[in-house]
DNA sequence: TGGGTATCTGAACAGCTATTCAGGTAACTG
DNA sequence: CAGTTACCTGAATAGCTGTTCAGATACCCA
């Protein structure tokens, strides 16, 4: 910590010309004052990312996305070049992360994106290289 | 992919009643035509999902993004819990999955959220269970 | 130029993850 | 109720990842 506060205050020193006590103390303060300002449940955000960042569950994501629509296990297992059992791990992890529902009919089950699976792609797609 | 034509096949039995050859084109060639509207370079936007998904990255990205404004490693550090190495190590894997930018002013370094970071974390935000 | 500072880099390794395999469950059908 | 179908689950394992340690680099300053 004192050797970070060094750190700081050399920083400091080297923007605003010379640094006294509080200078350091406003700009720790500043910091903390951000990082408090952190919405409460940051761990499902990351759950959130980290599920949504696998080959095989963004692509059932950006399928059931684009079809705009609940599609059954069924029609997605064939877009994906993996087994039926990885298919489903995949839609459990998807459903658990908030990024898929899922419908019971008989036998057959539905998913479909939710609005935070549409809204990060969206994300994506607006931020693309070479787009805007 | 019989198979798989065949569990199709029951699908729209069940869906609409009964099903013809062309019933099972006309579905297939529907989902062949969403996987090809999809973006040419998903990989991109993968590479950015996971890497903001790890806890330090996102914490450094969630506090240059709160910030509004460049930072230094050295703000930075401190703010995440782990050593100088593993901080160099994340900011370069942010540097080149798009999410943040770099300047360097002698010895220093600073940091920059990009838009893809801040429409990435906003979605999220937007999006947040209870929210809305 | 020599010493100090800020940050980066590569190797190593513990821990996590994605897939498959084998088998299980629930629901329809005759 | 027996067979079939659609999908799920748990264990196993190969491969990936995140962190640290040790050392390197680039820059500043006296």
């Amino acid at each position: 910590m004192t050797q970070r506060s060094e750190r700081l205050e050399r920083l400091i020193v080297q923007q605003e010309g010379e640094c006294c006590a509080e200078d350091i103390d406003e700009r720790v303060e500043t910091l903390e004052r951000h990082v408090s300002a952190f919405p409460a449940d940051t761990e499902a955000d990351r759950t959130a990312l980290n599920v949504l960042g696998n080959d095989t569950r963004y692509t059932i994501v950006r399928l059931l996305v684009t079809a705009g629509k609940e599609l059954c296990v069924c029609e997605v297992t064939p877009v994906v070049d993996v087994s039926d059992s990885a298919v489903s791990h995949a839609l459990s992890d998807l459903t658990e992360a908030g990024l898929v529902t899922r419908r019971k009919d008989g036998t057959w089950r539905y998913y479909e994106a939710t609005e935070r699976a549409t809204a990060l792609l969206d994300a994506l797609d607006r931020t693309r290289e070479g787009t805007q």
